[in-house]
DNA sequence: GAAACAGTTGAATGATTGTTCAACTATTAT
DNA sequence: ATAATAGTTGAACAATCATTCAACTGTTTC
């Protein structure tokens, strides 16, 4: 059940139309939100701020980051599919690298946020 | 059991310093996955986009969201802990805002990203 | 061809988390 | 005082998720 007493309200009612016309889009709110959520994993942000540095293969993430291979290849389908980042295979090795500048410029905006 | 070979591997060795020197801090990196684990749910987003067109109560908020009163509460302790969002007192009604505009421009950055 | 190395994948597990529900506090109005 | 409204809180539940483990594919080298 709601509850929502105010729901009747007019009061209520204008302030709910009145915001929800300036806001964005619902679907696109919800595929921020996504993205963020994909940024909220300090694994999956040490291996974009690795990349960051150099292209590198499984087995150097896996080095830097003092993980199993398996985990960080896991981290790493994740961010594929989000085309967050890209890779080519060269020999035994596939390379990784930052699939767009612009999720770096991100990153760097919540760096200088935490920092105040 | 960590599976890593390449750990004896002087090349790999080589990235490990060479990459990590360069990196930010590890803290630092970790605060930023806590700030983006916050950004990343949708009811979260959708009450920052509400509060950034309007300083709203915690009813008025539910209506703009169709949720419970209970349920925004929730996510606004959140909101309140990580200082995204400050509060005041105005007889019954509690009013929330944004507490820094730095936020905003993270999200309207990311919203950036996913319209290509 | 077999061994060795690089990487992926699926199931299992433990931990985290968003919402609901009920009970609570605080303020206003009758 | 008491009823009504606004908001908070803690426990419970379901769902999501990151890591581990074992088994697998693909490539190179001997």
């Amino acid at each position: 059940m709601i509850d929502q007493e105010c729901e009747d309200n007019i009061i209520h009612d204008e302030v709910c139309e009145q915001v929800t016309v300036d806001m964005p889009a619902e679907n696109d709110l919800y595929d921020v939100a996504e993205l963020f959520k994909i940024f909220g994993d300090s694994t999956r942000i040490r291996i974009l701020s690795a990349l960051a540095q150099a292209e590198m293969c499984v087995c150097d993430l896996g080095a830097v980051l003092n993980m199993t291979k398996s985990a960080v290849s896991h981290q790493l389908r994740i961010l594929r599919q989000a085309k967050l980042v890209k890779n080519r295979r060269k020999g035994k090795e596939i390379f990784y690298s930052l699939d767009d500048d612009h999720v770096l410029s991100i990153i760097n905006l919540a760096l200088e946020h935490i920092k105040e």
